[in-house]
RNA sequence: GGAAGUUUAGCUCAGCUGGGAGAGCAUCUGCCUUACAAGCAGAGGGUCAUAGGUUCGAGCCCUAUAACUUCCACCA
């Protein structure tokens, strides 16, 4: 059977028939059970939209790893997934989609968009998780949730209202961010300023004279990048200290074309040393505006319609794009001697994440989260420690946002989403926050509603997923074991978004945490280092780096060479690597099967194993400990590089190579079961070790090599043990090592061809060191080129001309004599003589420092006299070899 | 304006609590050695950004500087 394995692997057919079999055995599924201790983690819900990235296959990768390693650690492991219903997103694509049918969404009315939404979700909104299933996601499916379905909805609708009574959630008029195309309010959190060149109009407005006539000759200079508000303006302000305009304190200027008397106010808002001192103040356009204008009671003049033209508060312009307006009153003021100059400036400006449309600072109604209490228990925690934040550093991002806080405006103008659950009195149009529509209106008693027509801001439902998907708001079984769930793995751009808001909501639910780590990745970006956008056209879709290289290969790519939080390069020759990686552990398994063909192998008596297979045993062990507390500590890329050194360098370029003599000497049916036992044995712990990372070759493999064995997914995690930690075998195993390399070195350097042997001579004084070679002789002449080794205590019977190697306690020699050039194993031995002489001065320096020996730690300082002793004797061998041949 | 990150081999990056600088790719040399040429054996290549400091000892800790990146704020 082994025979028939293919030479290079394949990972086409193997995975998806892999993955069918975890799903029909159910692997995935997690069910209360008080008998193991929950390990919980709630995936980021993907967007409906979405196809899968390499910011999602990075994302689940994660958590499949974490997931996949506390399922064989024995805990109870649930991967909680959804998706998430994405309101703008959504509704964006589905107009788009329309708008390609010739249809406007207006013309569907809300129900029939609403119904067109729910069958482009029907036939898309599965399209993601089909994708996450091919990169081995052990998710639970039978628990998918989504945040529009009915427990989901339940759950808003719940919050809504409870938080509504706590005066937590409020409707009030205020500025807002107006996203024209998209025609929505949206939140502070889905701005993105965007540095732009514009200009900077200096403008004048003439001061009032005592008696109500504009002045002719004195003006107040200001400048504005957006001189269209001024048809808004309904002050100017000034520092209530700056001297230039203390006279001018009570008066009021003439606000142009508009002919409005307006007030000059004094605010300390204003700085001085900004331009000409001097702010025109429009407090329905600007935020800060809108901060001043309530401190001084000004009136607010809206003079924008929802799209971004000016209304009827704008008089003649009324109707015209907010840019066009721009210019005509620009013009305007000019012609009437008003303009004073303008400059070029660059500044930011304020865009919508989704459509990077300018934004537009508007006062609406809308219903707002009060910010202030909420937020505190969730400062607590992190402060605290009750959450971890993993870079710590995120701490400090965590922090910049909640100490500037403002409150949160939720409701959207858009249909796809959660509705908002507020009625209005047809009659007395009282507000009603319920559940369900009121019977009768409480003040008036009319019967009649018409339900607010805003949806929720996306986050809103997102915020309470940890605790919406296992059952909330009924109190479940599910929700008092997995809740609250132990790690979450995002990114760290979508911290605002969501992550802080989980944290307050969870709080104020439930009481208690979401989650007690947050386990930040950064973005994969392009071989350049630019983030992939659909706009450059410089994506990776990983759906093809599996079709090409492996799911395996794909995310074993994702997950090392980068530190956590960090950004990373995405390279195909770093998925090439990966992919070179599971050939090797594929082939290394083949051999391993094809030796053991036929035979039985049975684990082997104590003293039946030799040396080297303590000491891979012993390493192996090593590993595991070292493994699982990098995993512990979220350490996935340093662990499972850990793994992939042990497996090529350790197990297969020496430990293979090492015990190939012993596979082909059947006479040693003893000698060869022990092998063979530590090859298997070692080998499945290995891929145990590698299956979080590498679900899919692991498992076959696994299930290849032992037919007995059911699942590696449901095997048991490896475990450190003292009875596997041999520190002498390892000790002298490296001996050996080290003479190989040492022969290696000097064969190359010779340009000895491979395919001629020679006699290797082991000269030691020390029975041990002898002993070691002897019990490794027949690996050790395989790995040495050696046509045969012999071991003694001095130099006697071996040629005078014979080139030798130096290792500690030891020295080789080789008898080379038609290939030997004296002068250059001179010139060689020099060369290791200065080498050594440096390594003794290094050592030397520190020994003899007084202050070294007084203060060092006592095992560094014993580390050191034994390299001392080590090189001292090294030293000597070389030199009495040079005085032999000089 | 505030903050964070980065700076280590030609390239991309690791380096976990301070104790002799690492990987992959690239380059050079030699090997189709019966698991693997997607491989094996070897080689070259680094003032760990700069300047100070702490320490017996610094890539790692502290201070300053420079360059690049990102986030937040938004001075109209």
């Amino acid at each position: 059977m082994s025979k028939e394995l293919a030479k290079t692997y394949d990972p086409k057919g193997i995975e998806d028939r892999l993955y069918e079999k975890w799903l029909a055995a159910k692997y995935f599924h997690a069910e209360v059970d008080h008998s193991k201790k929950p390990f919980t983690i709630v995936i980021p819900p993907p967007n409906i939209t979405g196809q899968l990235h390499m910011g999602h296959a990075l994302d689940n990768t994660m958590q499949d790893i974490l997931i996949r390693f506390k399922r064989m650690q024995g805990y109870n492991a649930l991967w909680q997934p959804g998706t998430d219903h994405a309101s703008i997103a959504t509704e964006v694509k589905i107009i788009e989609t329309l708008k390609k049918q010739g249809i406007d969404k207006h013309d569907l009315g809300r129900e029939g968009f609403l119904k067109r939404a729910w069958e482009w979700k029907a036939e898309y909104g599965g399209r993601i998780i089909s994708q996450l299933k091919k990169l081995g996601s052990s998710c639970d499916w039978d628990r998918e949730r989504f945040t529009m379905d009915e427990g989901c909805n339940k759950a808003v609708t719940e919050v809504f209202v409870k938080m509504h009574e706590k005066g937590y959630i409020y409707k009030g008029s205020r500025i807002i961010n107006w996203c024209p195309v998209c025609n929505t309010s949206i939140s502070d959190a889905e701005v993105e300023y965007q540095e732009q060149a514009g200009h900077f109009w200096h403008i004048k407005y003439p001061i009032m004279n005592d008696d109500g006539t504009p002045s002719t000759t004195e003006f107040l200079t200001f400048a504005t990048t957006r001189p269209e508000t001024m048809l808004g303006d309904t002050a100017v302000a000034i520092h209530p200290e700056d001297e230039r305009y203390a006279h001018l304190i009570g008066k009021s200027v003439l606000l142009p074309i508009v002919n409005r008397v307006i007030p000059i106010v004094t605010d300390a808002y204003v700085d001085r040393e900004f331009g000409t001192g001097v702010v025109k103040i429009t407090p329905a356009h600007d935020p800060n505006d809108f901060e001043v204008g309530k401190r001084h009671d000004l009136p607010i003049i809206n003079v924008m319609n929802d799209d971004a033209t000016i209304n009827e508060n704008g008089g003649k312009f009324a109707g015209m794009d907010r840019y066009a307006a721009r210019e005509a009153i620009v013009k305007e003021l000019d012609e009437m001697g008003l303009l004073v100059k303008i400059e070029d400036y660059s500044h930011n400006v304020g865009t919508h994440d989704r459509c990077k449309t300018t934004i537009e600072p508007l006062v609406k109604e809308q219903w707002f989260v009060k910010m202030d209490e909420l937020i505190r228990p969730a400062v607590e925690a992190v402060k605290n420690g009750q959450i971890k934040l993993i870079p710590e550093r995120m701490e400090k991002t965590y922090f910049n946002w909640t100490d500037n806080i403002r409150d949160w405006c939720i409701s959207r103008q858009l249909w796809w989403g959660h509705r908002i659950p507020a009625y209005y009195c047809d009659d007395c149009k009282e507000v009603v926050v319920a559940k369900e529509a009121p019977a009768v209106c409480p003040k008036c008693g009319g019967t009649h509603f018409t339900q607010d027509p805003d949806t929720l801001d996306t986050w809103f439902s997102s915020a309470l997923w940890p605790f919406e998907t296992l059952g909330w708001p009924e109190n479940t079984e599910d929700l008092k074991y997995f809740y609250p769930t132990d790690v979450l793995v995002t990114g760290y751009d979508i911290i605002f978004f969501w992550v802080i808001r989980m944290i307050f909501s969870g709080y104020e639910q439930m009481g208690e945490k979401p989650f007690k780590t947050v386990l930040f990745h950064g973005l994969v970006r392009d071989s350049q280092g630019r983030k992939m956008s659909k706009s450059l056209g410089n994506g990776i879709d990983p759906l093809e780096i599996i079709d090409q290289y492996g799911a395996d290969a794909l995310r074993l790519t994702l997950i090392t060479g980068n530190a956590p939080g960090n950004d990373m390069r995405f390279y195909y020759e770093r998925v090439e690597n990966s992919r070179n990686f599971a050939n090797k552990v594929w082939n290394a398994s083949r051999f391993i099967m094809m030796n053991m063909d036929g035979k039985e192998v049975t684990a082997p008596a104590a003293d039946a194993l030799q040396p080297v297979d303590k000491w891979i045993l012993s390493k192996l062990n090593t590993l595991i400990r070292d493994v699982t507390d990098n995993m512990e500590n979220f350490e996935l890329g340093i662990a499972v590089q850990k793994v992939y050194d042990f497996i090529w360098d350790e197990f297969c370029d020496w430990y293979i190579e090492m015990v190939k003599p012993r596979l082909y000497n059947s006479d040693d049916a003893v000698s060869q079961n022990a092998a063979l036992w530590t090859l298997k044995t070692v080998l499945i712990d290995a891929l145990k070790l590698l299956h979080p990372y590498m679900p899919f070759i692991t498992e076959e493999i696994f299930c290849t090599l032992q037919s007995e064995e059911e699942s590696i997914m449901i095997s048991s995690w490896p475990e450190y043990t003292d009875a596997r930690a041999f520190a002498s075998e390892e000790k002298d195993i490296e001996i050996i090592k080290e003479a190989v390399r040492g022969i290696r070195n000097l064969r190359t350097g010779m340009n000895v061809a491979p395919s001629r042997k020679a006699s290797v001579f082991v000269v030691s004084e020390k029975e041990e060191i002898l002993d070691t070679f002897t019990a490794g002789k027949l690996f050790f002449a395989s790995l040495a080129y050696a046509s045969d080794v012999t071991m003694q205590k001095d130099k006697a019977g071996i040629p005078e001309d014979a080139v030798s190697v130096v290792i500690p306690g030891a020295t080789l020699y080789i008898p080379f004599a038609e290939l030997v050039d004296i002068a250059q194993e001179i010139e060689r031995l020099k060369k290791e003589q200065k080498r050594l002489e440096g390594e003794l001065a290094r050592v030397n320096g520190m020994l003899n420092n007084q202050r070294f020996l007084s203060k060092a730690p006592e095992a560094k300082i014993a580390e050191e006299r034994e390299k001392l002793a080590k090189y001292t004797q090294m030293m000597e061998q070389v030199t009495v070899r040079l005085s032999q041949l000089q």
